[in-house]
DNA sequence: TGTGAAATATAACGCTA
DNA sequence: TAGCGTTATATTTCACA
C-alpha cells in the first residue's frame, strides 16, 4: 500500500536550500511573471526540474505567494509617510485591537509592531498633505489608547538587496 | 503568472480607473497567481475582457510587476528590525552614495529616505541578535557620514489595507 | 464579447549518474 | 536521490472576427 502522499523533499525549518534554490528565489522575488521555460533557460535547468523545484519551494512555504506591485502615484497617492504611534496603555487587548484597526485603515501599506518608545510604525500612502493630516487625525489619534504620533515624510523608498545570497 | 511583458511606459496620470479596475488591482495585489479564468469568473467578466483590462493596467504602468513573497524565517532570517540612520553631513553626494550603499547591503528589505531628524529607515531581516549587531557595526556605522543609528526590534509586520477603494 | 489556434503549464513516466 | 527528457493532457494566452 502506498502512502497517501508521496515522499517529498523534506523541507522543514532546517531546510537546506542550495545555490539553485537561491537563484530561483532571487529571480522570482524580482519578477514572478517569468515563464517556467524562460526561468529554466536562464538558470540552465531542464524545464521539468525547474518546475519541480519551484513547486517544492511553494509547498515548503518558502514562497508564500506572489503579489502584483502597484504604482501608488498613478493610483492617486503620491505622498508617503511613516507615522510613529505611541500608546498610553499596553494591555494585550489594547495593543492587538489597535493593531488590527490600524492595519485595516485605508492608506496603510505596512504596519510594524516594534519594540522601543513607539509601538507601531505605519507606512502610509496618501493623496496629498491634507489627506495625510486627515489620516492622522481621523484614523490614528482618534483611538483613545493612542498617546502620541509622529509623522515623517518619505522622500523615496527603495527595495533592498534582501536576504538571499548574492548571485554568483 | 507567466507573461514576459515588454516594459512600456505609457499613459499619463490622467488615466481613469473604474470600479472593475480597482477590483482587479486588489485581487492581483493580494494574489497574482490567480488564473485569468478564475479572476474573470470571480468578477463576472468575460475572460477576454478580463485579460484585456489586466494587460492595459500593466501597460499603463499601474501594475509595475509581480514579485514572489518569501518566508524570511524559513530562509534563516527570523529577526527583523528597523534601523534609523542619521547623517552628519547632508551634501547631495553623501546622501545619494550612502543610500545606494545601504539599499545594496545584504539583509536590507526596504530603505526609506525620510524627512526629519533621521535620514534613513532601514527595514532589515537577519539571522539572530548577533547578526543584527554585526549588521549595524559592519555595514552602517562604518560609513563615515553616519553620525548615529538607532535600532528597533520588529515584533511583527502586517500588510495594510492599501490605497485601493474598499470592496463594494 | 466570443472563438479558435498557438503557446504554455502540469503531471506522470522511465532512465541515468 | 536528484536531474533529465519525453509524453500526454489541461489550461492559458492572444489576435481576430
Amino acid at each position: 500500500m502506498r502512502n497517501p502522499q508521496p515522499p517529498r523533499r523534506a523541507v522543514g525549518p532546517a531546510t537546506t536550500l542550495d545555490h539553485v534554490d537561491h537563484q530561483l528565489l532571487r529571480a522570482l522575488s524580482e519578477n514572478a511573471d517569468v515563464t517556467n521555460k524562460a526561468l529554466a533557460g536562464r538558470l540552465g535547468l531542464a524545464e521539468s526540474t525547474c518546475a519541480y523545484r519551484v513547486r517544492a519551494l511553494r509547498e515548503a512555504g518558502v514562497i508564500t505567494g506572489t503579489r502584483a506591485q502597484l504604482d501608488l502615484a498613478l493610483l492617486g497617492c503620491p505622498l508617503q509617510a511613516i507615522i510613529m504611534v505611541r500608546l498610553g496603555s499596553h494591555t494585550m487587548a489594547n495593543v492587538n485591537q489597535l493593531y488590527d484597526a490600524l492595519a485595516a485603515t485605508p492608506g496603510v501599506l505596512q504596519a510594524f509592531h516594534v519594540a522601543g518608545a513607539d509601538d507601531f510604525y505605519l507606512h502610509v500612502a496618501v493623496e496629498n498633505a491634507e489627506a495625510l493630516r486627515d489620516f492622522v487625525l481621523q484614523y490614528v489619534t482618534t483611538h483613545r489608547v493612542v498617546r502620541q504620533t509622529e509623522t515623517h515624510l518619505v522622500f523615496e523608498v527603495r527595495n533592498g538587496a534582501g536576504v538571499l545570497r548574492s548571485r554568483t
